[in-house]
RNA sequence: GCCGGAGUGGCGGAAUUGGCAGACGCGCUGGAUUCAAAAUCCAGUGGGCUUCGGCCCGUGGGGGUUCAAGUCCCCCCUCCGGUACCA
């Protein structure tokens, strides 16, 4: 057999795989089932990144271990294959878009299949395949006939929607408006995020520091008519359930960090500031309760700290709050003009990270405090968002940073009502109490009438008690997540399956119609060109007539023309795999029950919020709908870190520091590869790549060879040490402890330690004039999820005929572990001094006594007084001495 | 600021969850082999001191608990990721 040379033996094998569908999975589990999935790549014209082989070669050797475990794997691959780089080529080339992407997604499955992954090929898809997005179209009609039952905490068909009498009596329109806007998809004329330079409007979480996060371009906020989808309604739900999950803190924290639930008190301010009409005011709130709806007469706050309601000595609302126009008198109306129009035309940056002070401007009007009945002056300022809570805030500047900040800017008195405890400074103390210092922590209630002396805790629920009994408040929820802006002016995306109706002089009506689910897929329709035209109306409006503007029953209709975002197609992939060919439903519920949830989920931490947010949404209202079985998609997730340069830079183009697969693949082969980003470190870690780390593992392999073949014999041969002479128990005991540590390790995803252990393994074996076949039978098996092909190799050149990937694990004999002596460390106050060999099962007195009776012991006691004696049997022994 | 994660040799990293710090690999040093080199093999490799027996110091820094601390507790520093007026 010649020397090792992956060149030859790694197509080899691959071909093998291939022709034998060793990895195709069934359609239904065969007893024990795993679902493991990699985070699918978008196909980008550079390829595949060293970073990608990471995550796929951790779930390929999960994969090949658990197939030998006996268990029924499913393990697919597709393609996020929507996204802006193929439409700018388009835009450059006026190629369509399909074309290009085609040819990066046979580049991608070119290289994964070089890297030897066990990837069931047959269920290979990209969102971009029509018949994929014909279920992504499906999902949204779900979306769009669907709307949330806060009671049952679920979302129902929208026929099932209660229509209130009031709505019902106003006629078809009416009801048909209600329904939209209760809808799961729904449109909205809100402020969005414009990038002309990209040409499309962006949502929030592309949004980083006011610049776009593809391109770093600015941002500007403009009014358009978008789709929406209603996540808000989910966010109680997908806080709740990521108790269930198995994911790292780090990735539910940050989740739970979007969300941002808050609990506090919704209350209600009287505007009519004269004695008399507070008074009735408040007389009739007592009987009518809190009204679902503020009205004009009231301005609503939100507020996480009821408690510090005494304290409140102003009241600010957005430039944007609905009753901006009412509450500002006449002499006050053009500063406050200026200040909207001027607010209204900063970018998210100007009024956030550059606003360091805070400004605004006073109203004129007055609001009457609840529970003292005073009057304060309301204000308008862009440090309250209108997106968030009711849009106005009760300020108390005591207790507020950004109130105090903002009272000390305008002069606006200061009211401590929470006295700090014990652990505050004195000094501190009474800075707080004199209103020089802001204090945000929980205390004791001051200068709060008949709740003086409550702890905060105690204070918030008694008056939020209190202010519900009266009807001027209630306990409420607030959630920072907001709607998911779900269009996009591209034209490499889904099309929306939704209709405009158009009257008779082309105009919209307003109504709006889903496609028929018949009529289901809607395609790209062809353009001549790309281009944006730098305006939002998206590249669709370009499309040829009959595509743009179907007749359906005589009526005549536009169709949608913004497109779906990219994160589309990645919600549900993972439905899609288990039954990729079905053309009734988007997922047969048979084979869905029993594959679902996903096992092990890997990939890049750059999901942790977004991705995985969305998909958990679409998954919970198919569940709700009963498409499928699950309320949750991915049981278990970990992300694999990062791979930098040897630099430690971030690997990019402009540093110079990219590594190519196929260029480490050319020179030290696939399993090389494979080995060595597996023996860099922990999964999880950002770790430097290092081509010397890839020549020693590559030298590993080589020492595997030799140590099994005869590297100078050019007909196949074992190496003349191999026989079927019986193991000696120390060659026995390493095998086992092998076994045994690298099937903990593949459990644990340690697999820089599992590689470590075969490393051991090798150097021993190495050493053996005589080595045991099975041995090193065994050890192929161990090797094969970490290096298949040469595993393969060496496994026919044993003389077996069919691959090893359906093969037995191979199982370890506890019993073969134990060693007859050992040798133990003798501490003296905590310092090893010496050591001892000791039978190994030795107990507590006879290690004492053999300790004692050790020579070298005996001489570093002399002259010394034991104190204590500590034995740990089969750990050591420590002397406690004085002198 | 807040929320996560991490600081161990020249480098990547190990360490039964309190029990011999530095497994394994890279690199480096010396040796064997070679005309020479590569490759391979053998030996060594945390720092300091040493009378060559050993001794002292060492897991970001400072305290503490313990017979024993990389691991547990308190305080602080640095780096990475996320987030940023969410009332």
């Amino acid at each position: 057999m010649p020397r090792y040379n992956p060149a030859t033996i790694e197509p080899k094998w691959q071909a093998f795989w291939d022709e034998h569908q060793t990895f195709a999975s069934p359609r239904l589990p065969e007893g024990e089932k795993m679902y493991v999935l990699d985070m699918f790549p978008y196909p980008s014209g550079d390829g595949l990144h060293v970073g990608h082989p990471e995550g796929y070669t951790a779930t390929d050797i999960v994969c090949r271990a658990a197939r030998m475990q006996g268990k029924s794997v499913v393990h697919p691959m597709g393609f996020d294959a929507f996204g802006l780089p193929a439409e700018e080529h388009a835009i450059k080339t006026g190629e369509h878009p399909r074309v290009q992407t085609e040819q990066n997604i046979a580049t991608f499955r070119r290289q994964l299949k070089m890297l030897g992954f066990s990837f069931d090929w047959s269920r290979e898809l990209a969102t971009t395949d029509v018949e994929y997005f014909h279920w992504t179209q499906w999902i949204f009609l779900k979306l769009y006939d669907t709307w949330f039952d806060d009671d049952q905490q679920k979302g129902r068909p929208i026929n099932e929607l209660p229509i209130p009498k009031e709505v019902s009596a106003d006629g078809k329109d009416a009801i048909r408006e209600y329904q939209d806007d209760h809808r799961l998809a729904y449109q909205s004329e809100a402020p969005v995020n414009w990038c002309p330079a990209l040409g499309t409007v962006l949502a929030n979480e592309e949004v980083i520091h006011g610049k776009s996060e593809r391109g770093n371009h600015p941002v500007e906020r403009r009014a358009l008519r978008q789709w929406m989808l209603r996540i808000t309604a989910y966010a109680s739900r997908l806080e709740d359930d990521l108790e269930s999950l198995d994911w790292p803190e780090g990735v539910k924290a940050l989740q739970r960090n979007w969300i941002g639930r808050s609990t506090g008190a919704e209350v209600d301010f009287f505007l009519a500031t004269d004695d008399t009409s507070n008074d009735n005011w408040r007389d009739s709130r007592a009987k009518i309760g809190f009204p679902r709806k503020p009205g004009d007469q009231v301005l609503r706050v939100y507020t996480t700290r009821p408690d510090t309601l005494f304290g409140a000595t102003y009241m600010v609302i957005a430039p944007e709050h609905p009753l901006v126009e009412q509450l500002t008198t006449s002499e006050n109306a053009e500063a406050v003009k200026t200040y909207c129009d001027l607010a209204a035309a900063k970018s998210d940056l100007d009024r956030t990270e550059l606003a360091k002070e805070k400004t605004g401007v006073f109203t004129g009007s007055f609001a009457t405090n609840p529970v003292n009945g005073e009057r304060i002056p309301i204000w308008i300022a862009d440090y309250v968002l209108v997106s968030y809570g009711t849009g106005a805030i009760m300020a108390v500047p005591a207790h507020d940073e950004r109130d105090f900040e903002f009272a000390k800017q305008f002069n606006i008195p200061i009211q401590p009502v929470v006295a700090p405890g014990d652990s505050t400074s004195e000094e501190e103390r009474s800075a707080i109490l004199a209103g020089e210092q802001v204090f945000a922590g929980h205390g004791t209630a001051i200068n709060s009438g008949d709740f003086n002396g409550l702890a905060t805790a105690d204070f918030k629920e008694k008056i939020t008690a209190w202010l519900t009994d009266q009807g001027l408040g209630r306990q409420a929820i607030n959630y920072k997540l907001r709607d998911w802006l779900f269009s996009r002016q591209r034209f490499w995306g889904e099309p929306f399956p939704i209709l405009h109706e158009l009257d008779d002089a082309g105009e919209k009506t307003g109504r709006v119609q889903a496609v028929d689910i018949a009529d289901l897929p809607v395609d790209l329709p062809h353009l001549d060109d790309f281009k944006p035209h730098g305006r939002p109306e998206p590249p669709l409006d370009k499309a040829p007539d009959e595509w743009l503007y179907p007749v359906i029953d005589g009526v005549r209709y536009k169709r949608e023309t913004n497109t779906m975002p990219q994160w589309a197609g990645s919600c549900w992939y993972y439905l899609r795999f288990l039954d990729p060919t079905n053309t009734e439903a988007l997922v047969d519920p048979e084979i869905e029950k029993a594959w679902m949830p996903i096992d092990l989920y890997v990939g890049g931490a750059e999901h942790a919020v977004l991705h995985l947010l969305y998909a958990r949404f679409w998954h919970k209202v198919l569940f709700d709908r009963g498409v499928i079985s699950t309320p949750e998609p991915f049981q278990k997730l970990v992300n694999q870190g990062m791979i930098l340069g040897s630099n430690n830079e971030k690997m990019s183009k402009s540093r110079g520091n990219v590594v190519n697969p196929d260029e480490v693949v050319k020179e030290y082969g696939a399993d090389s590869l494979r080995l060595y980003e597996m023996f860099m470190g922990p999964l999880e870690q950002t770790k430097p790549w290092n081509m010397e780390g890839v020549n020693g593992v590559y030298g590993f392999l080589n020492r595997v060879w030799r140590m099994i073949l005869d590297e100078n014999s050019e007909p196949i041969a074992l190496n003349p040490t191999i026989s079927d002479a019986l193991p000696t128990e120390e060659q026995n005991r390493i095998l086992h402890k092998t076994i045994k540590a690298v099937t903990g390790d593949i459990a644990k995803l340690s697999f820089n330690t599992a590689i470590a252990r075969m490393m051991e393994f090798t150097n021993f074996y190495t050493k053996q004039e005589s080595r045991p076949r099975d041995a090193m039978q065994q050890f192929v098996l161990l090797l094969s999820p970490f290096a298949p092909h040469m595993a393969e190799e060496l496994w026919q050149a044993m003389g077996y005929e069919k691959s090893l990937a359906k093969e037995a694990w191979p199982a370890y004999d506890e019993a073969m572990l134990v060693e007859s002596e050992i040798e133990i460390p003798v501490q003296f106050k905590g310092k090893v001094r010496t050591k001892i060999k000791i039978p190994a099962e030795a107990n507590k007195n006879q290690i004492e006594a053999l300790a004692l009776a050790d020579a070298r012991v005996k001489e570093l006691l002399a002259g010394k007084e034991i104190l204590k004696t500590i034995v740990v049997p089969g750990r050591l022994v420590n002397f406690v001495v004085k002198g």
